[in-house]
RNA sequence: GCCCGGGUGGUGGAAUGGUAUACACGAAGGACUUAAAAUCCUUUGGUCGCAAGGCUAUGUGGGUUCGACUCCCACCCCGGGCACCA
């Protein structure tokens, strides 16, 4: 029996001491990256390894096949669930993280990982954070950072806002609190400006379907017109005199967005968002202002979320003593205002096509207006089929005046040029995807690298005229920004104050703002008084660029190393949890492809192949969590049954993808399949080339699995290519003895899965270095193919027989030995011979 | 509602047009043992049969094919994502 416990711990420690894992320097590279943790003070339970394990059987297999491998780890130990554990605890954060990081540590080398660990990083070190600041600097900068007032999505509990991409079912992400909508004064990133390139190069990755279907989405493109309508005050409603086509008498515009701009002759209302500037404007037009007014004040308080959720009654009320022009058609139609429409997509208004469009079609159900037909499904029918309800599909353009015939996409383009043509609008395309918050009002995460001086406000607002001056003092972000002034790149990092209380204001203020001496300080610009930005950077700051990090990474400090960036990156494969698909993973292509934009970085995406992880269940199928009492920690599992039965076990419960339970049994089963295979050493009889000459199929089965594991592992088919390993045990079992050649070979191919394991036998039998630094097995082509194979015989699809015949054979030789057979000849009876179909070297099949 | 992914023994799963159920777990029986654990051997989709062997089975119903878990159509169920985005 082989005993865990004696030799793991003896291998680590000699890994580590000969740095096995240091990138050599020699073959082609290959950046193999899990997504770091945030250590948070749970510790690891068996779930969070098996990405881990995945990429560290990858490493060790690239290392053994002659790449230049770095497979580095770190800690992304800011933001919220590092705070929050440190308050409920009473501890600083600092603290917190850094014993948690210790415990983190301890498990992770206790399963033997290939971490390079002079590579550490860690985001809330400030050598490290510097960096983050920079980036974030030369963004502002370029401009693409703007402050806002808009109200953002706050959460009462965590007393911080949030971004959209924190909500999870319209509820913060982290405790699962209702969020309220707030005015805050914000940090914005412009990631908008990078939507079309973030869609665009989707196509050149090579990543899982559905994590880019889900991107795709959440940029979410569309491509379509905007329209302007004129406002005018309603004639019947005898607010101004009855004299039509006065210039004089538009009070207003409202601009709609479509992408439907082929029904714009079936328009019968428009319908503004609360927010919307008309309603404001139009006050003393707006016959019923006070009712108006009051529905706009009720749907404000809500989240767009709030409104946009599931609601199936759509209210709405109309403007009265106004009316919208149709440019197309001159007709007055009447103005609504929704809490349905959003002011934060498109112009904030829509025209109604209530036949063509299921909203609308209710919403004119419901407030009885009128609806009108201009899709046809059956042109040139004489008629178009009467309508139960919205048509929304293409079809022919109906009582479109000069459009009418064209179908929807021929009368879209045509309807686009008219409006161009006229200056009425024209074409637009719009993304779901909203610019990103990036702001939070806590205490632990990277301060801003910024300054706030009423002295350069006063200047930038004094010399707007004069644009050179201005522009030669000031960069793009501090004009866009008037008054806030970047602290310059040779005084990062901006330190985080140590502090005695770090909890959380409530205000709206981060905690940050109650220490003064480190808030009042000077302006790098005019020397005058400043106070310093009080906000932190949410959590994903760090992690937008740590891949990079660990090329940097020199010692205690980091260098914008461009060699180091152009040989490693991007990352060749990426490994990490599907819950990242429209946060960690859209924040860092936006950044990276800034940083390409800078020429920082020389290539455009940052990961070029992803894999997810299935989670680990439980025992009893549900989420491994504390609540639930049923957290199982590795440190047990490897005592118990030791590191590389933990391994074997995770590659082989199920595909790598796939959410599974953990079984205390199968896991049992693989420490089982250990012993077996450390038991056949003592069936190893060294008279090789004997052996080899009275074993040939043995050799050929041998050759198989180096091939099938191989293949396997390349493929992320883990679970398989463990299952090849057992049944080339299972058949060494069955020899009465076996060559010493042939076991080392198993034990070879078994060494990335158990690495510890493999190395104490390889040594045992006599290697002189570590299994993990020798070539990895090759297979002879030759030699994967059996000279015999066993023909199957079907009769009509059925399998009736097998015979053994030589590789290679006819259809006509098959066909006569299959005919021959008792068996076939019994089956076939009497029937008529139809048809014979031959597939070489695999089966005959015959119809009767 | 829309977009993905999936449905195969008692369980995790294997097979992506050519031998369905590899491999593992569990279970049953046996060997060893004073006994138990561990280990080893045998059996293990269902069904009929003493057996040889047959029939039947990959969510359901159709289709294509000499041949379908695999391809096509419709439906049911489970998981995930997006969701009044004009």
């Amino acid at each position: 029996m082989y005993n865990p416990q004696k030799i793991e711990r003896k291998w680590q420690k000699f890994w580590q001491a000969k740095k096995i894992y240091k990138s050599r320097g020699k073959g082609k590279k290959f950046y193999v990256l899990d997504m770091f943790p945030y250590p948070s003070g749970e510790g690891l339970h068996v779930g969070h390894p098996r990405g881990y394990i995945a990429t560290d059987v990858v490493a060790r297999f690239k290392m053994r096949r002659g790449f230049d491998v770095l497979h580095p780890m770190g800690w992304d130990a800011f933001g919220l669930p590092a705070e929050n554990y440190a308050l409920a605890n009473k501890i600083h954060p600092k603290i917190a993280v850094n014993r948690n990081i210790k415990r983190f540590k301890e498990q992770m080398n206790k399963i033997g990982f290939t971490y390079d660990w002079d590579k550490e990083i860690n985001t809330t070190d400030p050598e490290y954070y510097k960096w983050t600041q920079w980036i974030f600097l030369k963004m502002f900068e370029r401009g693409l950072v703007y402050g806002s007032r808009e109200p953002i999505i706050w959460c009462p509990s965590c007393k911080t806002g949030l971004a959209l991409e924190d909500l999870e079912d319209g509820k913060c992400e982290r405790c699962g609190s209702e969020v309220e909508k707030k005015p805050l004064r914000q940090w914005v990133l412009k990631m908008t400006a990078y939507a079309e390139k973030l869609l665009n190069d989707l196509k050149s990755l090579d990543w899982p379907q559905p994590i880019i279907d889900q991107q795709r989405n959440w940029i979410g493109k569309s491509e379509g017109a905007t329209i302007k309508f004129v406002v005018r005050p309603d004639v019947k409603s005898g607010s101004r005199p009855k004299r039509r086509d006065s210039s004089k008498s538009v009070v207003g515009e409202a601009e709609v967005f479509t992408t439907r701009l082929d029904t714009i002759f079936g328009c019968t209302y428009l319908v503004v968002a609360p927010e919307h500037s008309l309603i404001e404007n139009l006050k003393s037009n707006i016959k019923n202002y006070d009712a108006v007014q009051k529905y706009v004040n009720q749907a404000e308080k809500k989240t767009d979320l709030a409104r946009t959720d599931l609601v199936k009654d759509k209210t709405g009320i109309e403007l009265k003593g106004i009316k919208a022009v149709n440019p197309f058609n001159n007709e007055e139609v009447p103005i609504f205002v929704a809490d349905y429409v959003l002011g934060s997509y498109g112009t904030g208004a829509v025209m109604a096509v209530p036949a063509h469009d299921e909203r609308d079609w209710e919403f004119a159900k419901k407030y009885k207006l009128p609806i009108r037909m201009v899709i046809c499904p059956n042109y040139p029918e004489p008629k178009c089929p009467a309508l139960d309800k919205a048509y929304i599909d293409d079809g022919h353009v109906v009582d479109s005046q000069k459009f009418t015939g064209l179908t929807s996409q021929k009368a879209r383009q045509e309807m686009v040029k008219w409006l161009e043509k006229n200056k009425l609008g024209g074409k637009k395309i719009n993304y779901k995807m909203r610019d990103w918050v990036f702001a939070r009002q806590r205490y632990w995460g990277e301060p801003f690298p910024l300054v706030f001086c009423e002295n350069c406000k006063n200047e930038i607002n004094q010399l707007k005229a004069n644009s050179y001056k201005l522009k030669a003092k000031f960069t793009k972000g501090e004009l866009l920004n008037p008054g806030w002034i970047q602290i310059p790149e040779k005084n990062l990092p901006v330190k985080l104050p140590e502090v005695k209380r770090y909890e959380p204001s409530g205000t709206g203020e981060s905690p940050l703002a109650n220490i003064k001496d480190w808030i009042i300080t000077k302006c790098p610009k005019c020397n005058g008084h400043a106070h310093r930005e009080t906000n932190t950077m949410p959590q994903w700051a760090g992690s937008n660029w740590y891949y990079i990090a660990y090329l940097m990474k020199k010692g205690r400090k980091y260098e914008w190393d461009k060699k180091e960036i152009k040989k490693w990156m991007p990352v060749d494969l990426y490994v990490g949890g599907v819950e990242h698909a429209t946060r960690h993973l859209l924040y860092a292509r936006f950044w990276y492809k800034f940083l390409y934009d800078i020429k920082a970085v020389f290539n455009k995406e940052p990961f070029q192949k992803l894999m997810n992880q299935g989670l680990i269940l439980a025992e009893d199928g549900r989420k491994m969590s504390k609540r639930w009492k049923n957290v199982i920690n590795p440190d047990d599992i490897v005592k118990n049954f030791g590191a590389d039965t933990l391994r074997l076990y995770e590659m082989f419960m199920g595909p790598f993808v796939q959410s599974i339970a953990w079984s205390t049994d199968g896991l049992r089963g693989m420490k089982r399949f250990l012993d077996r295979v450390y038991k056949l050493k003592s069936k190893i009889k060294n008279q090789k080339s004997k052996l080899q000459l009275k074993n040939k199929k043995l050799e050929i089965f041998i050759n198989q699995t180096i091939k099938k594991v191989t293949e396997d592992i390349e493929s992320f088919k883990f679970n398989t290519a463990v299952s090849a390993l057992m049944v080339l045990a299972n058949e060494l079992e069955k020899e009465p003895d076996i060559n010493k050649g042939h076991y080392l070979t198993l034990v070879s191919l078994l060494s990335p899965f158990a690495p510890h394991f493999s190395e104490e036998l390889w040594r045992e039998l006599g290697g002189k270095n570590s299994i993990h630094l020798e070539k990895w097995p090759d297979y002879n082509s030759k030699l994967i193919h059996f000279d015999k194979f066993d023909l199957v015989v079907q009769i009509n699809g059925k399998v009736r027989d097998k015979i053994s015949v030589g590789k290679g054979i006819s259809q006509k030789e098959a066909e006569e030995v299959v005919l021959n057979s008792d068996k076939i000849k019994q089956a076939i009876g009497l029937s008529k011979i139809k048809k014979i179909i031959f597939v070489p070297d695999r089966l005959i099949n015959i119809v009767i």
